[in-house]
DNA sequence: TTCTTATTTAAATAATTGCTTAAATACTTA
DNA sequence: TAAGTATTTAAGCAATTATTTAAATAAGAA
């Protein structure tokens, strides 16, 4: 596969980045998998908004958003398939709320900051 | 856009939510474009072996994940056009770091434990 | 200058994503 | 039961993404 071969290549650096790789391989897999879920403006901001409304339904999300309800209940799907929010059902309204949201509390505390992202 | 009239629909909280979303808009187009850079396999291991070795070249890089170089050079373009990486040169090296990682340290942080990601 | 090395750039392509529209569920009410 | 409401599901499509291969730069060594 590689086709470098510097003089200067640090060989015990690469076999121990190699090695910290591998050994973390499964958070990498996990980590990505929420980031992609968080990638997303839609997403981002439903996941902000289940942080600070406690629960929300897809009617409202759409509403808020400004988007139309299947695009909100397939983004919610995602969220859903991919383990931070849970929801419940009442009547024919679901209610939909964060599961396990603490991976994302650093990025909503950036969000609750009156700042731009640039002065953190 | 909105098709939904529940009778339940709580006007002043939608309106409400509406209002900070715009007031932070700002903020989620730049969030979600630093996390669509972190949120790629590929680059999240990049941006993580940068934060621990401070820098490396494409061809170090290319070792240690096993991918081909063009495709790691591609990668570090996404992430230098970002903002997120600088680099230097040295003969014909490029040596890549870390510009800004303040939004990404806690995502280090997680990979840092040796714990998996479920028990944070 | 020519050859090699490190890297980038570009074109092509396969895979994934997010939205739209339309249809299907499922619950509620008349 | 029939009609209406909240939501999901599915098919289609345009846009984006990540990779591959090949060609182009650019620097150093012979």
């Amino acid at each position: 596969m590689n086709t470098c071969s510097r003089i200067f290549a640090d060989e015990a650096q690469i076999n121990n980045c190699k090695e910290t790789l591998q050994a973390k391989q499964a958070v990498f897999t996990e980590l990505t998998q929420i980031l992609s879920l968080a990638a997303n403006e839609a997403r981002l901001k439903i996941l902000f908004l289940l942080h600070l409304e406690n629960e929300l339904c897809p009617c409202d999300l759409s509403d808020i958003l400004g988007m139309t309800i299947p695009a909100v209940s397939q983004h919610l799907r995602k969220l859903k398939d991919g383990g931070i929010i849970k929801f419940r059902k009442t009547g024919q309204t679901i209610f939909y709320s964060l599961k396990d949201a603490a991976v994302l509390l650093p990025l909503f505390n950036l969000l609750q900051k009156p700042l731009t992202i640039e002065s953190v």
